[in-house]
RNA sequence: GGGUGUGUAGCUCAGCCGGUAGAGCAGCGGCCUUUUAAGCCGUUGGUCGAAGGUUCGAUUCCUUCCACACUCACCA
């Protein structure tokens, strides 16, 4: 009695656990094991809808998880649902016996099961295994969201955002179609390892922890190496790494760099992203520029076509990207002669298009400012943006002819977001030195994103590195672009979230 | 950090001018051997995000907080 009453208090949730649990009791008293070790699939849910014909009459083996189940007292139907795809089935007392349809009666939506049958059409035409053995294969206790669904509709739809991303192996589950993205996401990682191995690059790793980070600007995470008593940096960039390997005389290197940066999220922006980072020994950033093209180009043609669709904006990969100096874009967007142009006359144009600045902003600042607001925004098909300012680009060789306030640094714009950071990176070692102390002075004032001052970088450096392209692209944006994706959040399987509460 | 919005059953959502809650699906008990958002009969399930306040009375009004989404800023 006190058992009962005490089990009319449990919330729904609890129910289905606790009744789920006694169902797993009585299987195994039936005689049967809920979660045993293996089970031989002949043939993928995809492969007999596919192969109809071939396989009518065929006895198969299918495995995967019951999303719907229809009874009919002595005969039922289910979907099953394996990697590629779903399947009906057809399960009848007669042909899998008495036992086990008793057993099939406790099964629920979400169970994983194995059978075997045959391959047929119902009379409504839908192929079918018409079940003669069933197996449990894993029992779920948890209620999985269900999601109906009729003529292409889907009703009821698991949709909330923060679910999706906190159980995405429920996303996965009930939204079999977002699978397709990180599939995708496979294959560009694929194709360019492909892109980089057949030009003769070498795939290398280098540190995550690191004690001290540099190669771009940006406030990093900290953590402690207990053994050696002394905090480290999770990377915010390789590039420092791989220059030094290209000191040490592999002349073609990249790597796939999980980059960390303790910065705001938004739909460009997560803590944790990958960049993919390459350097070519004896080339400039000219020769990289044909080859970020060619790389998109490649990108493109492996997903099928060069040509995609991407907030509401055409691009063709195949047609030549748009090639821009910083100074032209000023001249012909802000009216601006970049090559007269210092912080009084940059605050004097400020004024004027009543545009809020800070006083203190310096000639870089200034110029960075009025790019992102006035021109990014413009810059819808692919262009490569060329020549920024050295008090922006500590990395960068000066431009090896007209204004040395510049350098040889680019950057490719698709849709008005950036995609690709690239120089002739700056080997002149004690032009490096002079750079990086500017920026330790600044970190010194406060800037917690100037780079640090990396002794053994220098170094490196001062031993001597080959003139040197290269090149850092964002892959999580890149996988965006051709997944037609618009937040981050979707191209990554476990976006950053605030950690759960859990009470 | 700012703005806007959302938070009610496992899921998807109603709930008007304040009177302590509803539906569909799922679950549970039945019936049903070609169904497919299966159907039919019955039925369980709620600290209405949290804490305060106003009120005779708060899911509803107010305040604060928490979480998330969108957006702006910051940031490559």
């Amino acid at each position: 009695m006190d058992e009962q009453q005490a089990q009319e208090k449990q919330s729904t949730l609890e129910q289905i656990l606790a009744q789920r649990r006694e169902k797993i009791a009585r299987i195994r008293e039936m005689g049967f094991e809920p979660y045993p070790y293996a089970f031989d699939v002949s043939h993928k849910s995809r492969e007999i809808t596919d192969h109809y014909e071939a396989l009518e009459g065929k006895s198969v083996a299918v495995a995967g998880r019951l999303m719907t189940i229809r009874r009919m007292g002595k005969a039922s139907f289910a979907h099953l649902q394996d990697a590629g795809g779903r399947i009906q089935l057809y399960v009848s007392r007669n042909d899998i016996g008495e036992k086990t349809y008793e057993m099939f009666m406790l099964l629920d939506i979400g169970d994983i099961v194995g059978v075997r049958g045959v391959v047929m059409k119902t009379r409504t035409g839908e192929i079918t295994v018409k079940v003669d053995a069933l197996t449990l294969l894993s029992k779920n206790i948890r209620p999985l969201p269900i999601v109906k669904e009729k003529d292409g509709v889907v009703y009821d739809a698991f949709a909330d955002k923060e679910l999706r991303y906190r159980h995405r192996y429920l996303d996965l589950i009930v939204n079999p179609e977002i699978k397709d993205v990180f599939i995708k996401r496979s294959a560009i990682i694929r194709a360019t390892r492909d892109f980089f191995d057949s030009r003769g690059y070498l795939e290398v790793e280098t540190p995550i922890l690191q004690p001290l980070y540099g190669g771009a600007n940006a406030r990093p995470f900290i953590t402690h190496h207990n053994s050696l008593n002394t905090d480290l940096f999770l990377r915010i960039a390789d590039e420092l790494y791989l220059k030094r390997l290209i000191v040490g005389g592999f002349d073609r290197v990249y790597e796939f760099s999980r980059n960390f940066r303790n910065e705001g999220m938004d739909r460009n922006h997560n803590p944790e992203f990958t960049a993919i980072e390459f350097y070519q020994a004896y080339v400039d950033y000219y020769y990289m520029m044909d080859l970020v093209e060619h790389y998109f180009r490649h990108i493109a043609e492996t997903l099928g076509s060069p040509l995609i669709e991407y907030q509401g904006e055409s691009i063709d990969f195949s047609k030549p990207f748009a090639r821009r100096t910083m100074a032209e874009l000023f001249h012909e967007y802000l009216g601006i002669d970049l090559g007269k142009a210092d912080e009084t006359l940059f605050a004097a144009w400020a004024r004027e298009h009543h545009f809020e600045y800070d006083p203190k902003w310096n000639y870089g600042q200034f110029l960075d400012k009025l790019f992102d607001e006035f021109i990014e925004p413009k810059l819808l098909q692919p262009t490569f943006v060329l020549d920024y300012p050295k008090a922006i680009s500590p990395l960068a060789k000066v431009r090896r002819d007209g204004d040395p306030r510049f350098v040889e640094r680019f950057e490719l714009f698709i849709c008005a977001a950036e995609y690709v950071n690239a120089f002739s990176e700056l080997n002149d070692p004690l032009d490096q030195r002079e750079r990086l102390e500017g920026q330790d002075r600044l970190r010194a004032l406060g800037d917690d994103e100037a780079q640090m001052l990396d002794e053994d970088f220098i170094r490196a450096i001062e031993t001597g590195m080959p003139p040197t392209g290269g090149v850092g692209i964002g892959l999580d944006r890149v996988i965006m672009l051709f997944t037609g994706q618009s937040t981050i959040k979707d191209v990554l399987l476990f976006p950053a979230m605030r950690p759960e509460k859990l009470s």
